[in-house]
DNA sequence: CACCGATAATATGGATCAGG
DNA sequence: CCTGATCCATATTATCGGTG
């Protein structure tokens, strides 16, 4: 998780938000102890907070007195999720990719340092898959996608970047140098698509291509991900015609 | 319009209580 | 005895009106 997130001005928003962090980041409930450990905040802060936070339904108190996240967040969540309506549009073509190369079709938008998996196209049936969760996270620079949205940047924003995450490995194959990953951006807006060789999961390469808004930015990537030994890199150019029939439909004329 | 700063309002955390 | 809930003095913070 890398979120820069700018200085709080409001001390207890800093606190709630981080208490919601660490509910979010366990599996299962936890109790008042526990969150006061994790947060390092005084347990009755931290039950104080999680009291309003349990009027306003953000938090659940569960009966044993463990505390788990609200549904008050679904609401929100799918407010914000019918705003994304570029879902809708990259739909047909997710699935039609999926049908022609029976891999896992991610669609995916930046968030901070990272990329946030948003829609996903897959069947269960036959052999191995490589699933990530909607709502799931990765680094840019370990990602299909995420090399695109940084290909996309001015050189200033793609130091910041590296600067601001020390760009670090994930596998022995992650491009983890400054001059590298220059490179491997520069041919990727040459090409027009992106591969992650093995760099974030040893075994699972991926491919993507970008989809750009009516003023050429990119906002989102479509993206392929299988068992390395599956890839057809062929697929790539199916990516690109689909990404760019999406970036059409959202207003993109290049 | 953004930025200060005094002050009212609030959050804090140690102490204490409750209950299993 | 341990965890969670509540209380309360006070340190900290947010607010709102003024200023450049």
């Amino acid at each position: 998780m890398s979120d820069e997130s700018p200085k709080y001005s409001i001390q207890v928003l800093e606190r709630t938000n981080l208490l919601m962090d660490l509910l979010a980041q366990s599996s299962s409930s936890l109790s008042l102890k526990e969150l006061a450990a994790r947060s390092e905040l005084n347990i009755s802060t931290c039950h104080r907070i999680l009291n309003d936070l349990v009027i306003s339904q953000f938090v659940e108190h569960l009966p044993g007195g463990r505390y788990q996240l609200g549904l008050r967040l679904l609401e929100l969540g799918n407010l914000v999720k019918n705003r994304l309506n570029i879902q809708e549009l990259a739909y047909p073509q997710m699935q039609e990719l999926h049908r022609k190369t029976g891999e896992t079709i991610n669609l995916s938008i930046k968030q901070g340092n990272d990329i946030v998996y948003i829609e996903r196209c897959w069947s269960g049936q036959s052999g191995v898959h490589v699933v990530r969760p909607i709502g799931g996270r990765a680094p840019l620079h370990l990602t299909a996608v995420g090399k695109l949205f940084l290909a996309d940047l001015d050189a200033v924003e793609l130091l910041d970047y590296v600067h601001k995450t020390g760009i670090p490995a994930s596998t022995s194959k992650s491009v983890n140098e400054f001059e590298r990953l220059k490179n491997e951006l520069a041919a990727i807006n040459q090409q027009g698509f992106s591969i992650d060789n093995e760099e974030l999961e040893e075994g699972v390469r991926c491919l993507a291509a970008a989809i750009f808004n009516e003023q050429g930015k990119v906002v989102a990537g479509l993206s392929l991900s299988a068992p390395a030994q599956r890839i057809q890199y062929a697929w790539s150019q199916d990516l690109r015609r689909a990404a760019k029939g999406i970036s059409r439909e959202l207003g993109c004329h290049l």
